[in-house]
RNA sequence: GGAGAGGUGGGUGAGUGGCUUAAACCAACGGUUUGCUAAACCGUCGUAUGGGGUCAACCUGUACCGAGAGUUCAAAUCUCUCCCUCUCCGCCA
């Protein structure tokens, strides 16, 4: 969230932000409620000042025996007064702060403005179309015929969007997350196994909640949400703690199953691996200091990218518009790797700055050096990588003409084969 | 799930209704001393928010002692509800 005094002092920058995001503005309704609040606030506290002092006096004649009936019986009217502006307060700010969870974050200058996907940029891409000299089959046709992945099964004891792996599809799946974590590990970041429930101030404080509440899975009786992603558990690992500038940037890394209730897709969107009520992901997660948090978000996207490279699959970077970009974000990149067999680009990796938007709302903080306030730390996280994409992506690239899949080198040592089939 | 004990600033920890503007110590920061390090000594030091101002550094109000409600002229302190932690018991991979 923003800060109110920002909207107030900046009431035009907010406005553009919300318009470039295309969200709903309501800046107006806001600032007229900033107004009320604080004239309420001026009156409760002139009445409590007038309640401290007296008080204060009531003590001092007790104490010396002396008579206090006619403050008492003054007091008593105040206490009803502050009673009633207390309330009218308590109203307006709540109304208040829930118009302001739904103030979007603002997008960076270097974000190009637009309003759909056709709009995001290509910066950079790596690798060529592969050369097959027969017609790739897409994943689905492969990992059935090779028994690796159990869509039907995973229906049958879940539901759809829910598969099965198998054999040396589990295999690979499970070379690929020890992969991704060792890569990340040498790279700095911290392993971490966090919690795969969490509940209603976590989800808060990284943005799913309150209005995103219907992307998660609930456990209503114990007020838990599944985890959409390791973002929110692994965000929320230093969620009301000041931290030492010295400790910057913290990163950390961790697999995790996540969990999307991703209500109306439809047609090959959802074919096979591509969309799923439950994948695995490997994510990193930084804590970095506002002034270098750009740099941080560059180096981030750079550790994904290597995952890919290594890997020997094509893919680009986008950089994502204003519209497309989301409620919570500053600046997006988003990581897409070619299908082959499927002839389109799969979104991988999704890395991300939130400048100090969640830290806000977990109040994450971090102590300079020299002393001074406490101020808020920049949170940004990335995909490296999510598994399903690179699982259909990797199956459709290293396909034989027989079907079968062969292994990149670099995964030899964690799978343990060099082919499957 | 049952019983008991607790939750106080960055940390440890005093504080049972009114000189508490939350003691003290540690950490942190600034300074003095010093050939260097260490130590010692002196000083500063919670957060949020309103108002004023010579608009970052000053003055001033208010709130905050796990969360919420209540009693009272007055609550860290008393009452109720909830949450969490610890110890013991039960259950359990």
């Amino acid at each position: 969230m923003l800060e109110l005094k920002f909207i107030r002092e900046h009431p035009d920058l907010v406005r553009d932000g919300i318009r470039k995001k295309g969200e709903t503005d309501r800046v107006d309704e806001i600032l007229k409620l900033d107004v009320r609040r604080r004239e309420i606030l001026g009156n409760a506290e002139a009445l409590k000042n007038t309640r401290n002092r007296v008080s204060e006096e009531i003590g001092r004649l007790k104490k010396n025996k002396q008579d206090a009936a006619g403050p008492i019986s003054e007091m008593e009217k105040v206490k009803q007064s502050i009673k009633a502006l207390d309330e009218e307060f308590a109203g307006v700010e709540s109304e208040l702060n829930s118009l302001l969870l739904n103030v979007p974050n603002l997008p960076h200058p270097s974000v190009p403005e637009g309003k759909t996907p056709a709009e995001n940029q290509e910066i950079a891409s790596w690798g060529d179309e592969p050369e097959i000299d027969f017609e790739p089959k897409p994943h689905w046709d492969l990992v059935s015929k090779l028994d690796i992945i159990d869509f039907e099964r995973g229906v049958k004891i879940t539901g759809a969007g829910f598969p099965l792996y198998k054999a040396g599809g589990a295999r690979l799946q499970r070379a690929l997350i020890n992969f991704f974590l060792d890569e990340a590990s040498a790279r700095g970041y911290t392993e971490i196994q966090p919690p795969l429930m969490v509940n209603a101030a976590s989800a808060t404080g990284t943005g799913q909640l309150p209005d995103k509440e219907d992307l998660m899975y609930t456990v209503p009786k114990d007020e838990l949400f599944m985890i959409p992603t390791a973002e929110v558990p692994v965000t929320n690992i230093h969620r009301d703690e000041v931290l030492v500038e010295d400790d910057l940037p913290l990163k950390y890394c961790a697999y995790t199953p996540c969990f999307r209730r991703e209500a109306g897709s439809y047609g090959k969107d959802v074919r096979g691996l591509n969309r799923l009520h439950q994948f695995d992901k490997v994510e990193l997660v930084k804590i970095a200091h506002p002034g270098v948090s750009y740099n941080e978000l560059d180096s981030l996207r750079g550790d994904a990218e290597e995952l890919l490279k290594k890997l020997g699959l094509r893919y680009r970077v986008l950089l994502m518009c204003t519209g497309d970009m989301g409620f919570t974000q500053t600046k997006k990149y988003d990581l897409e790797v070619w299908s082959p067999g499927q002839k389109r680009w799969l979104e991988v990796s999704s890395v991300s700055n939130f400048e100090a938007f969640q830290a806000r709302r977990m109040n994450i903080r971090f102590k300079s050096r020299g002393g001074g306030k406490p101020e808020f730390v920049h949170t940004l996280n990335g995909s490296a990588l999510a598994l399903p994409r690179i699982m259909s992506a990797l199956i459709e690239q290293y396909q034989t003409p027989e079907g079968k899949v062969v292994i990149p080198k670099i995964l030899h040592r964690y799978t343990g084969f060099k082919v499957i089939g």
